[in-house]
RNA sequence: GGCUCGGUGGCAGAGUGGUAAUGCAGCGGAUUGCAAAUCCGUCAACGCCGGUUCGAUUCCGACCCGAGCCUCCA
């Protein structure tokens, strides 16, 4: 069996994964900041690393995945202000629909959503013991990490404190030893959410619910660790200081980060206003259309978001569902999918352009199959779709579900196609192109088979 | 300014020290009443300049262009 490999941020190399504990692999990713709808972007990640889930979940016997829920940040405060209503409604709002969302591009539930407010009392924990230890201080209600206590910080990111610090745009806070010092702890208003602490009343630091919960959920160290590309600084860098300099070990093996989808060239961003959210997406395309863009290019390259990019991926995701649809009658063979070509793919670094490959190829297969091959193609099929948490739907409900109320319903087809089948019979070309046409107009494509004619939503 | 990543056919997008996947589009054919779907065939690419090498798209260096991080962000 060839090994499973990807790119680890903190090398820059393609490393072989070797697990900690091969009975249990512990994968964490950071999650959303629950205040508003997430935007494609944000599926990124949670795609990419939902089929790693999968993968691993092929090739061990537990993998215990974790995403935290951000539930307490200044961003959330802010929304909750301006909907004039406390932070639980914003965070429990936006949680739901998170997951409704995630959900619609067939993404698994992590095994573990720790949410930050649960776990005060660890992040508490944590900075006492990095006081302790000298990595941290208290200064006016803050307490900072001290940047410079901790000889490797940079190395995830790749940069030094002299290049940081020569490099500094940013005002610098008066109350830090140091300009690349971050907040641990930083002290609510009285009208602010907050909780009691030995610094007094305030709220974690935006780094810290990551260390603490990863080692309060999943053990001292873990397996890996994913987020996008933009999370490695300060995000990563602060949070790998953190947990190495409070718990000490080894915190995290493999580090691996996608990169971004583009609006026209152009990092998408809140800051940018260029997003487009899941929600309005799903009212155009079904999610597994979504899934399927974002998996059409490798996660470490950006991804040049379109109308055409989902449309292609509509379009071979029918191609797909139509060989299904054509041998409907066929039973599949039972495939694993440890034993496709998919497989191998994306042991490689998640390597899911050339897994789609492998898809292509078999739908050919399958497409081209005797009566005997058949149900072996169309095994290999679903199994490598289920490998990448697609064509788990039903084929026919794939052509022929429409999500516009004022769409054609069956029956009205149904009821053509009749009239049509009637003309055809009588050589009455005519007249029977006449419904196609008509058809065609109202978005339904028809076709015409030895076995009798079906009909698609285009 | 510091650091990082990338530039592959018309488009999307893998990959490799020696015939450069796959999909879409195009072209030709089979099939079809005509279509559609499908199948067969086919055209077509490694930013620029040097270096290493028997051989470079792949390794090294310079350059040009693009993106990103250094500040909230997946």
């Amino acid at each position: 069996m060839a090994e499973l490999r990807f790119t680890n941020t903190l090398t820059g190399q393609k490393e072989v994964f070797e697990p900690r504990d091969p009975n249990r692999i512990t994968l964490y990713v950071c999650g959303p900041t629950v205040y508003n709808l997430a935007h494609i972007g944000n599926a990124r990640p949670v795609v990419t690393f939902d089929m790693l889930y999968r993968v691993l979940r092929a090739l061990y016997p537990t993998v215990v995945y974790a995403r935290n829920i951000t539930d307490i940040d200044d961003k959330i405060i802010a929304a909750a202000r301006e909907r004039n209503e406390g932070i639980d409604a914003v965070t429990k709002e936006f949680t739901d629909k998170y997951r409704e969302d995630m959900a619609q591009l067939n993404a698994l539930s992590p095994d573990l959503e720790p949410r930050a407010t649960e776990n005060i009392k660890p992040m508490c924990d944590l900075i006492t013991q990095l006081i302790a230890r000298g990595h941290a201080y208290a200064a006016e209600g803050h307490v900072l990490f001290d940047v410079t206590s901790m000889p490797s910080y940079g190395a995830l990111s790749g940069r030094n404190l002299e290049d940081m610090l020569a490099g500094a745009r940013v005002e610098v806070a008066d109350y830090k030893r140091s300009p690349g010092d971050f907040v641990l702890w930083k002290p609510s208003a009285e009208d602010e959410p907050g909780w009691d602490s030995p610094w007094g009343w305030g709220r974690p630091g935006w780094h810290l619910e990551c260390s603490a919960m990863i080692r309060a959920h999943l053990g001292d160290a873990i397996d890996i660790h994913g987020g996008g590309r933009d999370l490695i600084f300060p995000h990563h860098e602060n949070e790998r200081a953190q947990s190495c300099c409070g718990y000490g070990g080894d915190f995290v093996r493999y580090w691996l980060h996608n990169a971004y989808v583009d609006m026209d060239g152009e990092k998408m961003s809140k800051s940018l206003g260029n997003v487009r959210t899941v929600r309005d997406l799903l009212g155009l395309y079904p999610g597994e259309v979504l899934r399927f863009a974002l998996l059409s290019t490798h996660y470490r390259s950006p991804l040049n978001f379109s109308g055409e990019v989902l449309d292609n991926a509509k379009l071979t995701l029918n191609s797909f569902y139509q060989a299904l649809r054509n041998t409907s009658d066929i039973c599949p063979e039972d495939v694993r999918p440890e034993d496709t070509l998919a497989f191998t793919a994306l042991l490689d670094d998640l390597n899911t352009p050339k897994a789609i490959a492998a898809l292509h190829a078999s739908c050919k297969a399958l497409n081209k199959a005797d009566a005997k091959t058949a149900a072996t193609c169309k095994g290999e099929l679903l199994a490598m779709g289920r490998l990448m948490g697609l064509l788990g739907s039903d084929p026919e409900q794939w052509f022929t579900e429409s999500s516009s109320s004022a769409a054609l319903t069956p029956e009205d087809i149904e009821q053509r196609l009749a009239a049509r089948l009637e003309a055809r019979a009588r050589k009455d070309f005519a007249a029977a192109d006449a419904v196609r046409d008509e058809l065609q107009a109202a978005g339904i494509e028809l076709e015409d088979s030895p076995k009798g004619t079906t009909w698609r939503r285009s």
